[in-house]
DNA sequence: TAAAAATACTCCATAGGTATTTTAT
DNA sequence: ATAAAATACCTATGGAGTATTTTTA
């Protein structure tokens, strides 16, 4: 699973529309309609209904948000604990490599 | 952060060495190589210390095991999850669709 | 009918494989 | 010398963009 699709949900899910979404994720609006459709085509849920004036989390939609932001929490943990091991890590080289 | 990558990393961490993991994980050796290349390129972060034997993990790289296994986790529960809110969501059609 | 989303199409990047070379003890 | 990992190279898949069409309240 890639989690960039996890995050264009996320944003979706908060803009409220596919356009808005893009623009904020600096995406072309194609781009996260095929997001949103390989990651509901992958977990068999539709997560949007697509209204005219934007799209509107489903129920199943609102309950994986929650999800979904935990795996994007667990994302972030695991950098930053990579951060902080690429600080202390590493090796001295004294002269040529 | 595609999350085969991170099961790549436990796997190879498990198995300890890149020919065994890729015989577990139905991948050729040498994906097996880029998959860790990539995930401690990305991370910025040495995870395995390459010897004659196999593949033994650095500190690092062990510390960062444990995180690595929480966002699989998190991606189980969002797979479970969605699992059982396609079993009871959908819509019910009555004659054409 | 007017917005917003989906589709069609194209191009390029990259993921993965095979075969080979390099490495380290 | 030998087992194991890295590299080189190639192909096919798919990710992302632009332009256009379709949808639905």
């Amino acid at each position: 699973m890639d989690t960039r699709l996890l995050t264009t949900f996320t944003v979706l899910a908060r803009t409220g529309g596919f356009t808005a979404a893009a623009a904020e994720l600096h995406l072309a609006q194609s781009t996260v309609t095929v997001h949103i459709r390989t990651l509901e085509q992958d977990l068999g849920v539709r997560l949007f209904d697509r209204l005219p004036g934007g799209a509107l989390l489903t129920d199943a939609g609102r309950r994986l948000l929650e999800r979904a932001e935990e795996v994007l929490d667990a994302v972030a943990r695991l950098r930053a604990a990579s951060a902080e091991a690429g600080a202390v890590s590493g090796r001295v080289v004294i002269g040529s490599p």
